[in-house]
RNA sequence: UCAGUCAAGCGAGUGGUCGCAGUUUGCUUGUGAUGAGCAAAGUGAGGAAAGUCCGAGCAUUCUAAGACAGGGUGCCAGUUAACGGCUGGUGAAGGUGACUUUAAGGAAAGUGCAACAGAAAUAAACCGCCUAAAUUUUUUAGGUAAGGAUGGAAAGGUGGGGUAAGAGCCCACCGGAGUUAUGGCAACAUGACUCGCUCUGUAAACCCCACCCAAUGCAAGGCUAAGUAAGGGCAAUAACGAAGUCUUACGCGCCCUUCAAAAGCGCCGCUUGAGCUUUUUGGCGACAAAAGGCCUAGAUAGAUGACCACAUAAAACAGAACUCGGCUUAUGCAAGGCUGAUAUU
RNA sequence: GCAGAGGUGUCAGAGCGGUCUAAUGUGCACGCUUGGAAAGCGUGUGUGGUCAAAAGCCACCUCGGGUUCAAAUCCCGACCUCUGCG
């Protein structure tokens, strides 16, 4: 099963309705939907980086959420991240995003 | 040893576990069409993939020819599919040198511009010098471009002769123009002879000359549904058609909306190509030719990450998006050649 | 991915080869006006270096080269910002 986000609509809808959960570096959105399978979307602005740094983030980002299995079901998420996340380790990366499931 | 200069080459290896994207094979299952899932095998970013600055292929615009406008290039020869690139030369400039840089045609086809300063800026008498006359403070007339002052630029330069003072007026050397000989494919170089030689700079100002160029870019464009479909508008020797303008030929009615959403990549274009590599031959070289071997990303929210091990395992700039050839810029290493200085032998 | 536009004092924005590089507005400071303010009027005002200070001089129109006697302006290269195209 896919669980990335691909369509504008689906994002916009989302950044819209959905609720946040902010730390220093990354936004989380959240929705509720009708379907069991979660779904998840990066949102990486060309502020972060040039694209070889945008391309790593994203990559380090799907590994700790499919290692974690943070995201629960009947949920659709977008994951935005800030200027300045791009220089983080892969630990530093991970505490932030565990706790900001937590929230 | 220090300083410099040229610069070949390399730029995250190997094995394992989990995860991602194509390909091939097998099994299962579907659509109007393309497909989807599971397993195995093997493959998976760069020297700049970047900037988009040039040049091509490829595709579309019914088609073809010509003129004007517009744009580009600009020493010579070669190289190439092509180029504004590259190679080898020539001239010029810089450097003690190795070496580097070079948009380097034409100002005697024409036009424009040259602020301020200066007497005068493309033609000249402000001061000065000399001669003559008047007057004896100086003024007037003429000669003169050697000196002063201004400027980026002042009428070829330096020295000597000459002269009332001066002046290519005369001479020597340098510079310039023309003719000619020799060498070179050529740019050009060297020499000889002639001419005393008015004629600033700017063409990265317009321009002239020579050569070249249609425009738009894969978000091009095509396929499935979907074609002699339906509706509306304009028009009759018209209008439309290469997308700036015009002419000629030629073709043909032209334009808009809707039926279709899933679908801004569902599928094709999409990777075998001026391809990579080894050897030999030709050439100073860029490069070319022949023979053998190889198949090496193809995504579409856009594929490479995490952990462990190997003696250490760390590291810059940085991520393909139709494809090539260059240029430019960013950046970690670096063999070796050569130059200058110093020291020792 | 492709195509195009721009960068000038604090901010906006003209100038597009020449006198002293920069009009105009805005902001800021001071003065006049007012019981006090606003508005209005007038004057001044970019940054850095040199200097004890003022005046003067020099440099700076995103950055680095070039052409020219002279460049914010013309040419080449870089950096940054913005816009359009399905």
């Amino acid at each position: 099963m896919d669980h990335r986000l691909k369509k504008e609509r689906q994002f916009s809808y989302i950044f819209k309705k959905g609720k946040r959960a902010n730390c220093s570096l990354f936004t989380l959105f959240s929705v509720p939907s009708k379907f069991q399978c979660y779904k998840i979307g990066y949102s990486i602005s060309k502020k972060v980086g040039k694209a070889n740094k945008r391309n790593k983030l994203k990559r380090r980002l799907k590994e700790i959420v499919r290692l974690e299995k943070l995201p629960k079901p009947f949920f659709n998420y977008v994951l935005m991240a800030r200027p300045g996340a791009a220089e983080l380790s892969f630990e530093e990366l991970k505490k932030e995003i565990v706790s900001l499931f937590k929230k």
